[in-house]
RNA sequence: CUGCCCGUAGCUCAACUGGAUAGAGCACCAGCCUUCUAAGCUGGGGGUUACAGGUUCGAUUCCUGUCGGGCAGGCCA
């Protein structure tokens, strides 16, 4: 993989062409590290070590041939030979210096790059059946996905994001018949209440607008009520239109956009499940056995076969699935991300299996997943289990009503998804450094302030000479700011967005560290020209970080 | 019982994907607190990276096993 990191590009040009004449016909990888510790310079390279065993040398005696080929630069103050035969490099502060200007004329690009080169990839997230309000495991999701895609853009790919749903199945079948329960004026725990049955608050909304005749409208439907208590039909129709329009308002609460909305009915009215089917079939990947039609899944690594066709003639959830994938890739995506909770993971062999099973081409594994443990909510030092409406889970809408949208992007997406994340709502709400989304605003916050302090325009600044920062400071929050476009590749590569979030907390710190030990706006022109113009690279990047997790930089608090 | 994921300071989490003395924030302790935004600032203690082996110059990272936790294992989704 080739650097990102507009320094370490300086050293791997130096050092290569030193190698074209110590190791002209060894190939090497040239990792530039930043070292932990601070003695060891700004970065390391371990080449030396790496060619030992190759050249039969040894790495320190390696390290000064290359060390003796190294053309000079102005921008490295030093090098050495250290450990097993490190080779270090000290920077001038002047090599740093360069980030300011760079990073103040590529504003919202700052960070971008093309390993994409414009490819299609398709991220499927939340993807909840229309039979309640959105919980907390789906806001996960949102941000998870939402993030996800903001940083694949960034790399250069073209993003597609796709909601995908069941507006048919069992699930929606007791949907309907939990509104009918409702709407004859039945109610949970009654005598006659149906056994299977959604219990939360918002059946009985449904139902109450059913009986009026209410219009709805969601995604691609517009469905206005009956009435009549006693079709079914139109219960399911209206109800399924009424949660996808409550799912829609969820969504836009959190301020995510989704592109397409996909319905699996429309996998069986296109044919598509049957055509699936039928290809598995011809290809001699299936075979009968108690009445029901299996497929041999256990040929792509799967721990046994799985039914494809119930013995009652239906399809098992899975076939339409990989039903939904062929179509994924028939639409030109060839690269899709699922975002998932780790309660799903058993599907992923069996879909890979039915993918590759198809014999159509298809990459093996495809789709890439990205699953997410679970969510817990406290608050008052306790665990928060239901909601009003939903009753018997938080709902994603509570939580961003406790608190707001900005907290809950920020802190769903602070740890690893697949930790388990417990939010604390009172957390959220602190004003203080304690909470991480107001750490991080704050120093967005901050700069602001000083530009209105200041009163000139940020534009005048771009003459400004960075001569004077050279306090540690100083080149510690410029050494952070250079690594931005590295975090955000790795975090997209890795399908990582929590990097994004702790490289924030820590820049903020950086930045507040610097705050409460220099003051910007001194007398000395010089000076105050050159902190302004750092203070906004260190802003800009702010922005454009909190951008990609789709939280918001306000610039007073 | 089997598969996948996880196990790092008292707590919540990092560690640039194999680098040098494992880092932050809470909490704790000690000082400070007349400032562009204030709800604080500076420093300090704290570790056998669950455990035992293995691979190599070098392991939190890769491999094997053990222990502990989560999730799955349906002709449910």
């Amino acid at each position: 993989m080739s650097s990102t990191h507009p320094i370490k590009d300086l050293i791997v040009r130096l050092l290569g062409e030193a190698l074209d004449t110590v190791a002209p016909d060894t190939p090497v990888s040239l990792d530039i590290e930043r070292p932990k510790n601070a003695t060891h310079g700004d970065f390391s390279c371990n080449v030396a070590m790496q060619l030992a065993r190759p050249l039969k040398k040894n790495p320190r005696e390696l390290a000064q041939h290359i060390l003796n080929e190294l053309p000079a630069s102005p921008l490295v103050a030093r090098t050495e030979i250290a450990g097993a035969g490190f080779i270090n490099f000290h920077l001038a502060p002047a090599a740093w210096h360069g980030i300011v200007p760079r990073i103040r004329a590529e504003g919202a690009a700052y960070g971008r790059g093309d390993a994409g080169q414009g490819q299609r990839v398709l991220v499927e997230f939340v993807s909840a059946n229309p039979t309640g309000p959105l919980h907390v495991g789906h806001g996960r999701q949102a941000a998870l996905g939402d993030a996800l895609c903001n940083l694949f853009a960034t790399q250069g790919w073209a993003v597609h994001r796709e909601f995908y749903y069941n507006d048919a199945g069992v699930q929606i079948a007791t949907l309907a018949t939990s509104v009918q329960a409702r709407a004859k004026g039945l109610k949970p725990g009654d005598a006659g209440w149906p056994e299977a049955a959604y219990n939360g608050e918002y059946i009985g909304d449904i139902a109450t607008d059913f009986l009026a005749g209410k219009t709805v409208r969601a995604d691609d439907r517009e469905v206005t009520a009956s009435g009549n208590a006693d079709d079914l039909d139109a219960l399911r129709e209206f109800a399924v239109a009424y949660l996808r329009h409550e799912q829609d308002l969820d969504l836009k609460a959190f301020a995510v956009k989704f592109d397409h909305f996909y319905l699996e009915s429309s996998l069986y009215t296109s044919g598509r499940v049957e055509a699936t089917v039928n290809t598995l079939v011809a290809n001699g990947k299936t075979y009968e056995h108690d009445g029901a039609l299996w497929l041999r899944t256990t040929d792509y690594g799967d721990d046994k076969d799985r039914v494809m066709k119930k013995s009652d003639g239906g399809y098992t959830y899975f076939v339409p699935d990989v039903a939904y994938h062929i179509a994924k890739w028939e639409r030109g995506y060839t690269r899709a991300i699922n975002i998932q909770g780790t309660d799903h993971h058993g599907t992923i062999a069996r879909v890979r299996a039915g993918l590759q099973a198809v014999g159509l081409g298809i990459a093996e594994g495809y789709p890439d997943y990205l699953l997410h443990t679970m969510v817990r909510v406290m608050r008052g030092g306790e665990e928060v289990k239901i909601s009003k409406r939903a009753g018997s889970y938080v709902t994603l809408r509570d939580l961003i009503e406790w608190t707001s949208k900005d907290a809950v992007r920020f802190f769903l997406l602070s740890r690893k998804p697949d930790t388990e994340y417990v939010f604390d709502v009172d957390l959220a709400l602190a004003k203080n450094n304690d909470n991480p989304v107001y750490y991080v605003q704050y120093a967005h916050a901050r700069i602001c302030r000083v530009f209105e302090e200041w009163g000139g325009q940020p534009a005048s600044l771009a003459d400004a000479s960075l001569a004077p920062l050279t306090a540690p400071h100083e080149l510690a929050l410029m050494q952070r700011l250079a690594e931005y476009p590295e975090v955000i590749a790795t975090a997209a590569q890795e399908l990582s967005p929590h990097l994004v979030v702790h490289y924030l907390t820590t820049l903020a710190g950086d930045f507040h560290a610097w705050y409460n030990a220099e003051k910007f706006l001194v007398d000395d022109p010089a000076t105050r020209l050159a902190r302004l113009a750092l203070a906004e690279a260190c802003r800009i990047t702010i922005v454009n970080g909190l951008a990609l997790l789709g939280v918001s930089a306000p610039e007073t608090m």
